[in-house]
DNA sequence: CTAAATTAAATTGTGTACAATTAATTTGAT
DNA sequence: ATCAAATTAATTGTACACAATTTAATTTAG
């Protein structure tokens, strides 16, 4: 007789990391809405303000993002006109991102967001200190080549 | 001066939320494939495993998902064999899932996989299982309504 | 008792995600 | 120096995910 036990979803490490995630991201929503940026946008842009330029590739590390998700997303922050795009002079294989002025401004309108989404989770501060500290070791885990 | 430090990716909650659940998800693949099933597909099994019959309300409620999500993810259950699809007899508006003799077989298959996840995951028992803990302590703030 | 409100799925539209492939460029080993 | 191997984006195809709307059935209020 198999043991079913494990097939359960309450005892599943996945099944609320995925549920957790999907909800928060959907509590950005209203606050990103006003920036017209979607989660993957907002993250990219917070790439960007954090390291002024970088590359589709090193983008893609730092967001564990593959070409195929950052490409249409780069292109249409670009649309929006809060980044610009263009290939590396060193290596024509590269695409170089670069923050536009509007892209810059937009981190103004964007500082508050941290706050806001902080005032929307209703969980102790410890709580959360030690889920950042533990996710973050696990993503450590996960060795990128 | 506006204050960035909260706009970096290594303060967020949520940024490393959302890689580690991608990062799981991605690993349950090579496994799941062997069961012809999709990461949505096999928690939605799960939870056909464990109560046996569910409509498509109470299995979004479940998982966390809507009708746009699940409707096209039932059907292909129901291509693939796996579940049957039908109309309550109480209640017209109501979908009934119920697990077919392949379904009810799949499990056999499927016992394994929690195993062969946990051999995935290079973090200690314990980390794992304060992580749990807060996860679901989080998901109970998710007040559902 | 019926019109209005509510509920449940399905549909529509947009935007990811990721695997696999392709195309262009660069690197490195001989 | 040269060509095979490696690297980088882009493309293609499949499958979510969710907001918003639609359709049909049921419940509720007056």
């Amino acid at each position: 007789m198999a043991d079913y036990e494990q097939l359960k979803l309450s005892n599943q490490l996945c099944f609320p990391l995925y549920v957790c995630s999907k909800e928060v991201v959907r509590r950005y929503k209203p606050f990103l809405d006003e920036l017209d940026l979607t989660y993957t946008q907002y993250i990219t842009m917070m790439a960007m303000w954090e390291h002024r330029q970088l590359t589709a590739k090193e983008l893609g590390d730092i967001l564990y993002l593959d070409s195929g998700t950052l490409t249409p997303v780069l292109k249409t922050l670009e649309k929006k006109g809060f980044v610009a795009r263009q290939r590396s002079q060193d290596d024509e294989r590269s695409l170089v991102v670069t923050l536009t002025d509007e892209g810059w401004q937009l981190q103004d309108k964007a500082a508050s967001v941290p706050e806001k989404m902080g005032q929307c989770i209703d969980m102790e501060l410890e709580d959360l200190q030690i889920m950042h500290r533990l996710l973050h070791k696990f993503m450590d885990t996960f060795i990128k080549k």
